[in-house]
DNA sequence: TAATATTTGAGAATTATTCTCAATTTGGAG
DNA sequence: CTCCAAATTGAGAATAATTCTCAAATATTA
């Protein structure tokens, strides 16, 4: 009934925390985590991400030309109340700020009577850093 | 080199196009097909439904919850320079207009550096319809 | 109509994800 | 601190979505 606090959980948490602006599959999570030594079960990561992503803690996307699923962090003090832009190219996550995201949504609620919801949407794109380089 | 023009591709364009609005998994697009009497091998459904991702005709994304993918195709004349809209309770995709868009589009360069890239782009919400019944 | 290139589809192979269960760990009560 | 019950872990088996294979069927061109 209770949920018990082990060190799997604690290691996991802290791994995303700190790449809170990328996304990453199963495997990726579970070998970093076990090149710092900390190794976690496989088993043992699909289950918390499961659940963290039924918590709404954690974000699962399809990663493109892939089958693997990919999976990133929410911070609830970065992540509320804004939309977030990913880079197609290096997966970095931006933030648009909360006015800017407000006025979004009430532009596309008067236009269109849809309510965008935020905690589910992500405009895709290329970041300053990316789009300097390369065109395409 | 050339390509083939297959019963079996008119069949199932035909069937995106007329179901642009909402997105399937591949066994449902094999399903439809079948009870239409038109039966396109789930193989072949698969190889096709690659190509189309890769020409950019067709939208590949991860159903919430499920590990199968759905898709939909992305009809020229409808959806070109515009963002898109779907409504996560009853998968209906609306189409912004082109001023909008655009509008939202130099707002967030302007303000991040970020180019969005409306292709890759959906934003999610609750469409009029979904969002007059209940709440949540 | 023949010849050749492409496509199809049934099933095998692959592989991401879920499930199972014995062993381990946790938090609490005594 | 020690024991106990409940929760969690992890290795591997099971499942299921997707990809691959290849012989048969179909499309195109001459």
């Amino acid at each position: 009934m209770a949920e018990y606090n082990t060190e799997q959980k604690k290691l996991l948490l802290e791994f995303l925390e700190k790449n809170h602006d990328s996304a990453y599959t199963i495997e990726e999570i579970s070998n970093e985590l076990k090149a710092k030594g900390a190794s976690v079960g496989k088993s043992t990561v699909y289950r918390l991400m499961t659940k963290l992503v039924k918590e709404k803690r954690v974000k699962r996307q399809l990663a493109s030309g892939s089958r693997k699923a990919v999976y990133r962090i929410v911070l609830n003090e970065h992540c509320h109340n804004h939309l977030h832009l990913q880079c197609t190219e290096c997966g970095r996550v931006l933030h648009l700020d909360e006015k800017t995201s407000d006025e979004l949504l009430s532009t596309v609620k008067r236009l269109k009577s849809f309510a965008i919801n935020e905690d589910d949407t992500v405009l895709m794109g290329r970041c300053a850093t990316c789009s300097v380089g390369g065109k395409k």
